[in-house]
DNA sequence: ATGTCTTTGTGAACGTGTGCACAAAGACAA
DNA sequence: TTGTCTTTGTGCACACGTTCACAAAGACAT
């Protein structure tokens, strides 16, 4: 260690929580619509109500970043955008490839949240040779043939897949050998990569399959909270079953009822 | 767990961790590619494998389903499937509407894995009166006015929030006193809602932030991993501050350099 | 039946995340 | 300056999640 500061300012960068990165976005998203406001400064309790978080949970992560508050009055708007946006590396600029522009590609190439925080969209990329050219959101499509040419001469480190499941992975592979080291995977599979590179996926069957879980377990529970009176009969037709027999049958079960 | 000792199988249903809950659909769609290629039983070794986790961690989350599995052999694939499809509530119908059906909008109605696995479009509504009428992935798009009415004739508990951000706290606040208890939202917003209502947000530019933030660290981290030769001029620009002067020159500096 | 071999199911240790509650820091007033 | 009042920053305890490691269960061969 070679530092000679004085305490440790510490390692707070290598530090940060993940969870804490995760929240920051929001953080931020909050803070830039009071900063439109013209709102000076923000106290914890205020701004964790905005950003739908505990205010104690706020600090915290707050603290991960350094002491950024005034005690006795809050945080200043301006600053703590500046500090977020330089922590979560939104001060340079992210060219960022989608690749696969069925509905959902274009869904993104349009989405204006893409542009407006530092990430910018280098290219639209398809294998279909009918896209190639056709301009969407006002870019030209290429041919996945351009793929490897397109990243190295943008710099291009973030990828997002939006292609069908079954290209998914060839696709990942390609951008990560021409250097991408990050990408955004809607397309419902689990992509393999080499350390040191990240994904993350966003995958809407799965939400709605957690949303069907709890919605079946309020279902259940019924008696105490059903403010909805509609969407029981359909329940019902589905309750054919014992509708509780888990443990099963001791085991003697056939592996059937497939669905 | 302290109980007496025969078979209890207890309060397990209530007692399903989140973090399997939310795994469970990425088993379930591993378990269905192997019912495809009729495969009969898996171990936890290669399922694990197949939906990229570790293999304690699915046998554990198994284990709060009940104990499906067999010692020395593994798994039985269509009984898995099935169990796991009742414990998410996929056995069953659910009707979902998706409103604001704009680019996004339209790709959700368009996505595959919508349909498949229990979930079905019951309505697409939409503000704008030019849309109303127009079909979209084969679905005539309705009119706002026509919200509650929609969710109440099917019994819809599900709702998908695809709006633009301003609009999506009002979709909601109408969704929810309609009878809908969960939700997807897509709009970059905190939504509230009263309790017993559950919301899971999916936001791209979130996701997009915190893969920066990951790539900031690995080109601030260079020496060692640094395969893209690229994407350096760019972060360069952007260097222009001391770039490590974190905990800041102590207070004094004032609220400025915003973004 | 007995033994061997494979793989599950889970106790226990560990790591991460959350939230309370409060001392300390600073603003502001007199 | 001194005192009061607000709000941060954080120690601590607890809840949740992950992983290891292994005994017990069962399949299968002999």
């Amino acid at each position: 260690m070679a530092t000679g500061r004085t305490h440790r300012p510490a390692t707070r960068s290598r530090g940060i929580p993940e969870a804490t990165v995760a929240r920051l976005p929001l953080y931020l998203r909050a803070l830039t619509a009071l900063s439109e406001r013209s709102v000076p400064t923000v106290s914890s309790e205020e701004l964790a109500a905005a950003a739908g978080v505990n205010s104690a949970k706020l600090r915290k992560d707050f603290s991960y970043l350094g002491s950024y508050g005034t005690r006795g009055v809050g945080y200043d708007v301006e600053y703590l955008v500046y500090q977020i946006s330089r922590e979560l590396g939104l001060t340079q600029d992210w060219p960022v490839v989608i690749v696969g522009i069925g509905n959902l590609g274009a869904a993104l190439a349009n989405y204006g949240g893409f542009a407006s925080r530092g990430f910018r969209v280098a290219a639209l990329i398809d294998a279909d040779p009918a896209m190639a050219g056709k301009p969407v959101a006002g870019i030209a499509v290429q041919h996945t043939d351009e793929l490897e040419h397109i990243i190295e001469d943008n710099g291009v480190s973030i990828g997002v897949i939006a292609t069908p499941a079954g290209a998914a992975q060839q696709v990942c592979d390609r951008l990560v050998a021409a250097g991408v080291t990050s990408i955004l995977n809607f397309a419902p599979t689990v992509l393999t990569v080499p350390d040191g590179v990240d994904v993350r996926k966003v995958d809407l069957s799965i939400e709605l399959q957690i949303l069907a879980f709890h919605e079946q377990r309020k279902a259940g529970d019924d008696g105490a909270a059903a403010p909805a009176p509609a969407a029981r009969a359909v329940a019902e037709a589905a309750a054919v079953a014992p509708a509780d027999d888990r443990k099963g049958p001791d085991g003697d079960v056939p592996a059937v009822m497939p669905a």
